[in-house]
DNA sequence: CGTGTAAGGAATTCTGACACG
DNA sequence: CGTGTAAGGAATTCTGACACG
């Protein structure tokens, strides 16, 4: 295991397509990148790649901006997700320390 | 049920991308295209969209390439894959079919 | 046959800025 | 604040062709 497919996650789609796929503007896609809502990588000459789950991500932003939430409030509502993630993230690791020790007993 | 996520399947890659992912240059692919191994989907001004999908078929190519196979042999090859496929499916479909008056019961 | 390359043009993307509100 | 737009430049992509082998 080393090359993980993972084609969600995968930053191999130019702004042109997301465009599309969206039916967000350029500009737009670009300006909640400047307000750190979305973080695409760069090709080597500087042109912006995004993933799938980019691609949703900013579907769901664009819904949200609809309703009328500014993007200040949704990048907070982000990171208090990306916290609740991590908290849930070191209880399973805790976990699998545990099992790692008293639980499970493998062959030595 | 109606948009099938299958992010395998979408056609949302541009040929540069694919070039960096795949090693082949964009002669190559486009050539590959021309020899009616790979179909590109095309955005409304010409450019060719890949799938991941697609991409994968195209490092199967390269591989073949490298063995000395020719495109006209390895369309061959796809061809007869592809009628397999389509035997295994009729055969899935009858099944299927079979199933839906006389096995699974639902409500009527 | 398979691939490289130079050619010319059209479309894409980038950044920084001005505009409106 | 969020988004449109014109501006100028650089990089991308496209097609048809000549080249070599």
């Amino acid at each position: 295991m080393s090359e993980a497919p993972s084609y969600k996650e995968r930053k191999v789609i130019t702004i042109g397509v997301v465009s599309e796929l969206t039916g967000l503007s350029e500009r737009q896609i670009r300006y909640y990148e400047e307000r750190k809502l979305v973080f695409p990588e760069r090709s080597p000459k500087g042109n912006r790649k995004y993933s799938f789950a980019d691609v949703e991500l900013l579907i769901d932003i664009a819904n949200k901006r609809e309703e009328g939430v500014q993007t200040y409030e949704i990048r907070q509502d982000m990171i208090r997700e990306e916290k609740k993630r991590e908290k849930r993230m070191r209880k399973q690791l805790l976990r699998g320390e545990i099992n790692a020790r008293f639980g499970i007993q493998r062959e030595r």
